[in-house]
RNA sequence: GGGCGAUUAGCUCAGUUGGUUAGAGCGCCGGUUUCACAUACCGGAGGUCACUGGUUCAAAUCCAGUAUCGCCCACCA
């Protein structure tokens, strides 16, 4: 080989090319096939909001790895990109720009400027994610990159919502919703996050009226009694049997309200009565509807108290709280205050603590959808189409969930999304739509800035597009509805949208249901679950045939990632600082069976600075750069791959045999999903059989110069190597594609990638078992003789004699035959190997079964050391034959254990005895 | 409050249906720059498998309980 190669691999300089090479070459791209089985993953669409971070890095570098491989086995393999337009995220990120460089709030600009400047953002910071997915290696089909808000996708929402409509199961109702006060728009259940907070609970006195008793209530939220209008008592509570019915007068507002009777007081707790606010707490509003409760409202979606406040009104609603506690106390009325830790709802997005209010929206039942994934989801033979989940337990969950559904609340107050396909006549809703605050009506109506109660009397039109004319009246001036979808709504569309529906494509016919969704454990049910719902819906199919639930990246210290907090870890500083084949690496390594994966790497002000299983990655990248390079200057011009041990050649049988099991095991590996395993398999056959020893074998083969043995080590040294850079290849996209170009491989099939080269095949014929078990032998009188080397502090450059004493000839015989490889591999001189050997006066000594091991050092030798190292080996061997005979002497053992059990164990006793004599006599010998 | 998961070497983790002396990588100690690689090579030390009890001839592995950590679900004032 003329070619120079650099002694250290350089990922930063073959990872662009390569990657932009593959583009061009068109074999990211997938299209239907009939001569191939389509394989096809949609990836989970990241928010546009959104940068990389661990948890992508980890989904994406899982993705990619199963593409490939998937690819490599000759599967028509789609991995379909996209993004999702992030409702409420996205407008908050824009929102705070827009109030960060022009000190303006979205209502200044309007809803058209507001959506205009976020599609200008999503044009400038959108596709920076593709560009980091990239630098990752992924090899997805960007001509079909997918927008959840772009026109077919926009298409396929607006029928969904419209066929879900015609159900009945979308409907507009008035509930107790989760308010975002700093949003200003609902939010579901599963968007708000409960966080334990350190609170008080403030105990209250409410004085009786006409001969009613006091009662005291407990209270978190001191602010709402201001909207107390009952309070309620077991009907069973004997405490309270003479007050129900009366009244109490509710201080501060001097308020009557009635004492009634309700199963949810419950007993045990305080005084047995508790304060009902049925505007403003979800219990407190059910209790209310039962016994004719009214609601008042006094906290406002700003989160200001309302004028029902009285005194209080236009407060903050912490302010408020602060200053009932000071007028209470100044009442008197304060009767106790306790420490009191409860979980309090937030909004997961912009961490403000939830407003429940009763407000009207659109709302879905979800019983149908429901009973349709739950129909997908019962494990086991069955004739409908099964999702499975790995690990399954979390099937379990999810049924559990399904179990429990409650409608879901569709409608947002925000202008960025789809907007709600719904109409209303001007002329004849009447006061059903009414303009928010500081607008006059007409330009609320053309703003959107209005809101619309059904129960007023605005009666919604659904339909894609706007209807020319209201069919009540004829009128001919309809408002769209002002609200946006959920934005969960449109990625639960997701797999089967962005292959065409609800166009009949030729994509959804090919590659629908999708084979894997591989995500975190924080959407399976808020988005997981609806895709199967709307997939068995709309397609009458499952969405994917399995779901990968991938382990949650922690910080070293085993605590959330999080750039708050300085503990974000962004994988493109991996990428920079060890290449991307090693930060993938470094990340299927630690994706096993556990499900967190506490990630190593040292962070400082949010850029890491090292990562030792990323560096392991980049040394294992550089091993095998060397492995190659070592071939690539050993070989003499272009080599004929050879596949099988030829001569019979020890080195060869077994590194074949090592070849073919490992293939077996990487295939069981991968498609388990069991990622550590892979790498972990790859990591040994290279790096310890292969280059430690296979290598080491075919150096001497090489520079013996007999050009027919040279054929066969050159030939499956290549061989070996190409196998193995093929299986590497879905890990290690970058560096195998380098090396493997390189290879001096005279090959005329060859593809122009090894990206669309064939996946190995495990050869079932190489797989040699007693090549194992010879090479096993060797390695451990080698080991054993080069630790006697070592701990007798025997210089390396020193050649040494070695004597081996065999117990019997068929050992003698299998010495003999290798003589050469032990020789080269201890670094020995000479050898004698013979059954009726001695050890030789001052040697080192060792036991490898019936293989006495002397390393004679007259002069040399460090008799102490010797002989600290002996009496340490027969410790050994003591205690091991200790616990032996014990089992051995156990009847019970005898008796019940199975007879290959128990004769394996005595072999072990005779083994052990011969080899303790043999260390006891060298001991002796030595003294 | 209910459910689930985890606990194995200094660190991060493997350990498949119970059965040789519980493994790897990193780190540590000793040695080595002979022509693939010091991002390397050779060797070594290091573990009461969280704890307690049980099942079994035999338990890191199965069962029960305890502790610690984490996650999910839940309207308890």
């Amino acid at each position: 080989m003329t070619t120079e190669l650099p002694t250290k691999y350089d990922p930063k300089h073959c990872e662009s090319t390569w990657y932009a090479r593959w583009e061009e070459a068109g074999h990211f791209r997938a299209r239907p096939n009939p001569d191939r089985k389509p394989y096809c993953i949609t990836i989970p669409p990241p928010n546009v909001t959104g940068e990389l971070h661990m948890g992508h890095a980890m989904q994406h570098t899982i993705h990619d790895n199963v593409t490939r491989r998937k690819r490599m086995q000759g599967y028509e393999t789609l991995c379909l990109p996209g993004t999702d337009h992030a409702g409420i995220a996205t407008q908050m990120k824009v929102e705070e720009k827009l109030y960060r460089e022009e000190g303006k709030t979205r209502y200044e600009v309007g809803r058209e400027g507001l959506i205009e400047r976020i599609w200008e953002w999503r044009e400038e910071y959108g596709n920076a994610i593709y560009d980091q997915l990239r630098k990752l290696g992924c090899s997805y089909d960007w001509e079909r990159s997918r927008f959840t808000l772009d026109d077919g996708y926009v298409a396929a929402v607006l029928k969904a919502f419209e066929s879900f409509h015609e159900h009945g199961w979308i409907y507009r109702g008035t509930r107790m919703i989760n308010w975002c006060p700093k949003c200003g728009t609902v939010i579901s259940d599963l968007e708000t996050e409960e966080r334990l907070t350190q609170g008080k609970l403030w105990h209250i006195r409410y004085p009786g009226l006409d001969g009613a008793p006091d009662v005291t209530v407990a209270t978190t939220r001191p602010e709402t009694m201001l909207g107390d209008t009952g309070v309620a008592v077991h009907p069973s509570d004997a405490r309270w049997q003479e007050a129900v019915g009366r009244q109490v007068l509710l201080p501060l507002m001097e308020r009557p309200i009635p004492i009634v009777a309700d199963d949810y007081a419950d007993p045990e707790m305080g005084s047995g009565a508790v304060k009902v606010t049925p505007a403003h707490d979800p219990n407190d509003y059910e209790v209310g509807a039962r016994h004719d409760l009214v609601q008042i409202v006094v906290i406002g979606f700003d989160g200001m108290m309302t004028d029902h406040a009285g005194a209080w009104a236009g407060l903050d609603r912490y302010e408020c709280r602060k200053q009932v506690i000071v007028a209470l106390k100044a009442a008197g009325l304060l009767v106790q205050i306790d420490d009191h830790e409860h979980a309090v709802p937030h909004h997961d997005k912009c961490g403000t603590v939830i407003e429940p209010l009763p407000m009207e929206q659109w709302f879905m039942n979800m019983e149908g959808l429901a009973a349709k994934a739950r129909a997908h989801l019962q494990g086991g033979r069955t004739e409908i189409p099964q999702v499975r989940y790995q690990p399954d337990r979390y099937r379990g969950y999810a049924l559990e969930w399904l179990d429990n559904i409650r409608d879901w609340a569709l409608s947002r107050q925000i202008w960025w999304g789809h907007r709600i396909p719904a109409w209303y006549c001007v002329d004849c809703s009447g006061d059903g739509l009414t303009p928010l605050s500081g607008y006059d009506r007409d330009q609320a109506l053309k703003d959107g800035a209005f809101r619309v109660a059904v129960e007023a009397g605005a009666r919604p039109i659904v339909a894609t597009r706007q209807p020319q004319a209201c069919p009540d009246c004829d009128g001919t001036h309809l408002v769209q509805d002002p609200d946006v979808l959920d934005t969960w709504f449109s990625s639960a569309l997701w797999p089967f949208a962005t292959l065409g529906w609800p166009e009949p494509t030729p994509d959804l016919a090919y590659f629908h249901p999708t084979d894997l969704m591989i995500t975190g454990r924080d959407i399976l049910h808020l988005w997981v679950l609806r895709m199967i719902m709307t997939a068995s819906e709309f397609v009458d199919q499952i969405p994917f045939q399995q779901v990968l639930i991938h382990p949650t990246i922690l910080t070293k210290d085993g605590k959330r990632m999080s750039k708050s907090l300085g503990t974000g870890l962004n994988p493109l500083d991996l990428v920079r600082l060890y290449g991307a084949d090693a930060t993938r690496y470094s990340l299927l390594a630690q994706c096993g069976a556990t499900q967190d994966v506490r990630f190593d790497a040292q962070i400082e002000d949010n850029v890491v600075q090292a990562s030792a299983s990323a560096e392991a990655g980049r040394n294992f990248c550089n091993k095998l750069w060397n492995a190659a390079r070592y071939v690539m200057l050993s070989v003499d011009g272009n080599v004929t791959p050879v596949a099988s041990a030829g001569t019979g050649e020890l080195a060869d049988r077994w590194i074949l045999s090592r070849l073919a099991q490992t293939i077996r095991s990487i295939d069981e590996a991968q498609d388990s999903f069991r990622f550590s395993d892979v790498t972990r398999t790859l990591h040994e056959f290279l790096w310890r059989d292969y280059c430690d020893w296979y290598i080491e074998l075919a150096k001497p083969r090489l520079l013996s110069g007999q050009s027919q043995g040279r054929a066969q080590v050159e030939g499956v040294l290549v061989y070996v190597l190409e196998q193995a850079l093929r299986l590497m290849h879905p890990i290690m996209p970058f560096l195998t594609e380098e090396i493997w170009q390189q290879l001096p491989l005279a090959d005329p099939e060859r593809p122009d990638s090894l990206m669309i080269a064939s996946w190995p095949e495990p050869d079932a014929e190489a797989i040699d078992m007693a090549a194992e078990a010879d090479m096993t032998f060797l390695q451990a009188v080698i080991s054993s003789a080069r630790t006697i080397r070592s701990e007798l502090n025997v210089p390396q450059s020193k050649k040494i004699h070695l004597v081996l004493a065999a117990g019997s000839t068929a050992s003698a015989e299998r010495l003999e035959t290798h003589r050469d490889y032990v020789q080269g591999l201890v670094g020995a001189e000479s050898i004698d190997i013979g059954t009726d050997l001695t050890q030789p006066a001052s040697s080192g000594s060792a036991v490898v079964g019936d293989i006495e091991i002397y390393v004679p050092l007259e002069g040399l030798i460090d008799t102490d050391a010797e002989a600290r190292r002996l009496r340490k080996e027969i410790d050994k061997f003591l205690s091991l034959i200790t616990a032996l005979d014990k089992k051995l002497g156990n009847e019970g053992f005898l008796k019940k254990a199975p007879t290959a059990v128990v004769e394996k164990e005595r072999l072990r006793r005779q083994e052990y005895d011969t080899s303790l004599q043999k260390l006891t006599s060298s001991l002796e010998m030595l003294e």
